[in-house]
DNA sequence: TTGATAACCTACTAGCCCGATAGGGTTTTA
DNA sequence: TAAAACCCTATCGGGCTAGTAGGTTATCAA
């Protein structure tokens, strides 16, 4: 399931990336417009921020903006900064692969090999997503 | 994240159909064969026979055993009834939809698209796979 | 210089669910 | 009749989620 943490992060990743001009958005403007609460959705884009996604400018006019072109920002990288691993098991999770504490023998878990498969076909799908694909989803309204 | 719930429960399916003879497995068994808590496998497996995935017959020589083929068993249905839902958000949830509360169109929302294509994989590969695949994985051991 | 604006930071919390434990009850078979 | 095994209920600690609260710092305009 996916966290409300990650689910806001895109929407407001999408929202930045829709925006016809360059200028920073304002936190609350997103917000107002996407239904999150304020506080929580400061903390998401400071941690974007931190992680290289966006970049911010303080005091009147400032905002958060985007530090690459969305055409280059691939889902993979947004939803393992935000949710963490994309595997559904740490033991087959490429970035935070943790070995099971049951399970003597990872080539004849039934489980391993079967969400192996998952997780090679999400980050199919999370890998062929740019930001930029996103926002022209949202750009249709 | 897969519970661990999901992930015994499907060790044990596998574990049972991945034996010769059609005669009941004990849950002690499993529980050491595979290293899960028996008390917590106890209730995984009721819950797996009240689903109609296993019978159970009691006393001496008792235990629990596949009720269909494990050919005919697809891993969707399996998940389905250990996890829930196999969508990462409601609102793409074919068996256990729900409609954000943000979000007022979802014809414009880039997660709903975005999770829409991330469903639709995971069900092409857990529906590929049925209990006689991952036994087969077993096996091999 | 002052005030408004908006990002930034820290700390706290209510509520939920997972994973497990405990303990017993019931049914069936050798 | 006694052991084996399923069946059921209740409880609980710990960790995480989704916030809330309140203040601090940087920037800009008047």
């Amino acid at each position: 399931m996916l966290s409300k943490k990650t689910k806001y992060g895109i929407k407001a990743l999408a929202f930045i990336a829709s925006r016809e001009d360059k200028r920073p958005v304002q936190t609350s403007e997103i917000a107002k417009s996407e239904n999150i609460s304020l506080k929580f959705l400061e903390s998401i884009l400071l941690s974007l921020r931190k992680s290289g996604f966006l970049g911010s400018k303080k005091g009147k006019g400032g905002g958060y903006y985007l530090i690459q072109e969305p055409e280059k920002i691939k889902m993979t990288a947004v939803v393992r900064v935000l949710e963490g691993p994309i595997a559904m098991v740490p033991c087959v999770s490429l970035n935070y692969y943790e070995k099971c504490a049951d399970c003597p023998d990872e080539a004849t878990c039934s489980v391993h090999a079967l969400m192996i498969q998952v997780r090679d076909s999400t980050l199919d799908v999370l890998g062929g997503n740019t930001l930029y694909d996103l926002a022209r989803v949202k750009k249709k309204s």
